[in-house]
DNA sequence: CCCCTATTGGAGGATTTCTCCACTACACGC
DNA sequence: GCGTGTAGTGGAGAAATCCTCCAATAGGGG
């Protein structure tokens, strides 16, 4: 009486697991189910009742009780149960060696590592500096050569699109002359990953006699650029002998581009919601 | 169904990724039925054909189409496709909390996010395939404008750095005129995150008349610049309206670049290594 | 402005899911 | 042995759902 009736089995974790434990109360045609669902359940969740039900030699009702009976609302919510099963079981051990997916998976773990270690680099102080600073500046000077030179042009587009005023050089000449003619009003932003650019160095030390505030995004907190800036910001470093490492490093220095740009914007939220409209709309003829 | 003769078509994995690099292949009730799947996948695998109908605003039919375009038999396949994506997915961290370890927290997960989903779009096929014809290319021409003209900068340098002839060009009318000079033995790669940045998408056209080979990194699988691609690798997208997200764009198709150098770097592991002692050594005297 | 194609949703048929109920088997008491 | 009660089972058909067909309409190109 008590054990049958409408009794409501146990809720663990897992209905295949479930099914194992309880496979004792079922009755004959519901363990006939049960096996199948057990034996297959790749298969089942792609059946229909009528399939189910004619795999396991019993009617369509045994299986609806069935379902019933483990405590779901229908088959169909059955069913997407056992799909939580099926899918999320598959660990995913790396299908075969090496090759190509070592490749995806290899990199992939460099790119996300770098981020990683770049959060636990950056002082958030630091961080809120010069997000204030920024955001009170006249203008805004990126400095780089080479990867870092291209990195800088992305911060100054990045920061053009929040509105404020922002030049990037990577010109040797033009990067030291531009630094020449700033004031304490203007911050200047170095990015060297070694902090030993000569260029982005001389660059840096001329904006700061100038007075101007000054930011380095560097990988080596000991490194000359570190001497003019008042604040530093720190950029993991991965290195990869041969295997073409410059995009992980662009990659972390993005990220802390990024990081700059999002508290700017939280901090702008009105005039850069602005900007993004005009720019929006500025840019859309160019667009197919 | 595709025009271009032996495009290598990339086949990507989960419905949900796919969803929005397709986004431009729909109709409009078909895209009316994609968003409330982006929006709310979790509720979707458990609502019928009418249901999902009546949320969307759309004719049972549509849903039905919906299904049958992105490749499923039947409404319940594509669920349970759906299912698998949504019970596999790795939980997203709440963005709790205001302050600034959230903001880290936030851009740090968007930025490591972005890198991981374009892991999953990116056709290790098509990739190995765009590996093989750069590593035998006379010559290789980024083109970009904008944001991602400052990718194809970082791609030129990349695979400067391996030893091979690269170029870039950002002005909209050099890249057309370079891609009017290529030939068969050339690879122009069209760099553009909307796939629509007319500049970008003619210059590729151009290069592909010329009879060059023709490479596509977009975020776009449907998008114009796919036309004129024979190789279409996809980045992800990591829409964050306000916040600026041209950064994590950018880490995306940097990291696309970094698969494709530490591919070349491997294949060119000979002549790679050379290229890189050349250019160290070249390059230390621009150090302190 | 017209034509042509692509897009769309409704009608209704096909299939699937579910409810209801009759039937069987078996246990137990008399 | 026989009646009675109860659990177990599957079939009939209703309800819901999925799907096909097709007419109406929107949109784009000439």
């Amino acid at each position: 009486m008590e054990q049958s009736g409408n009794q409501v089995l146990p809720e663990t974790q897992g209905v295949l697991l479930r099914l194992k434990t309880l496979i004792h109360a079922f009755t004959n045609a519901e363990r006939k189910v049960a096996e199948q669902v057990i034996q297959r359940p790749h298969e089942v969740i792609y059946e229909s009742v009528t399939e189910l039900a004619t795999q396991a030699g019993v009617g369509e009702t045994s299986v609806l009780r069935f379902a019933r009976r483990l405590g779901y609302r229908s088959y169909q919510d059955f069913k997407m149960d056992l799909a939580r099963d099926v899918f999320s079981e598959t660990p995913e051990p790396s299908p075969e060696g090496g090759g190509l997916h070592s490749l995806v998976a290899g990199v992939s773990e460099r790119d996300r590592r770098v981020i990683l270690d770049t959060d636990h680099l950056v002082d958030p102080k630091v961080l809120e500096a010069a997000i204030d600073v920024l955001a009170s500046a006249r203008s805004i000077h990126f400095f780089g050569v080479g990867h870092s030179g291209i990195v800088a042009k992305a911060g100054r587009y990045g920061l053009l699109r929040l509105g404020l005023r922002a030049e990037a050089a990577d010109d040797p000449h033009f990067q030291v002359m531009a630094a020449s003619q700033l004031t304490e009003e203007d911050v200047a932003v170095g990015l060297s990953v070694s902090g030993s650019t000569k260029d982005t160095v001389d660059s840096l030390r001329v904006a700061a006699e100038q007075g101007a505030r000054t930011i380095a995004i560097t990988a080596y907190a000991k490194a000359p650029i570190v001497r003019y800036a008042q604040m530093v910001l720190l950029t993991a470093t991965r290195e990869a002998p041969l295997e073409s490492g410059s995009f992980t490093s662009m990659i972390a220095q993005l990220h802390v581009l990024g990081l700059i740009a999002t508290g700017l914007a939280r901090k702008l939220s009105h005039s850069a919601r602005q900007a993004q409209e005009r720019i929006g709309r500025a840019i859309s003829p160019k667009l197919y």
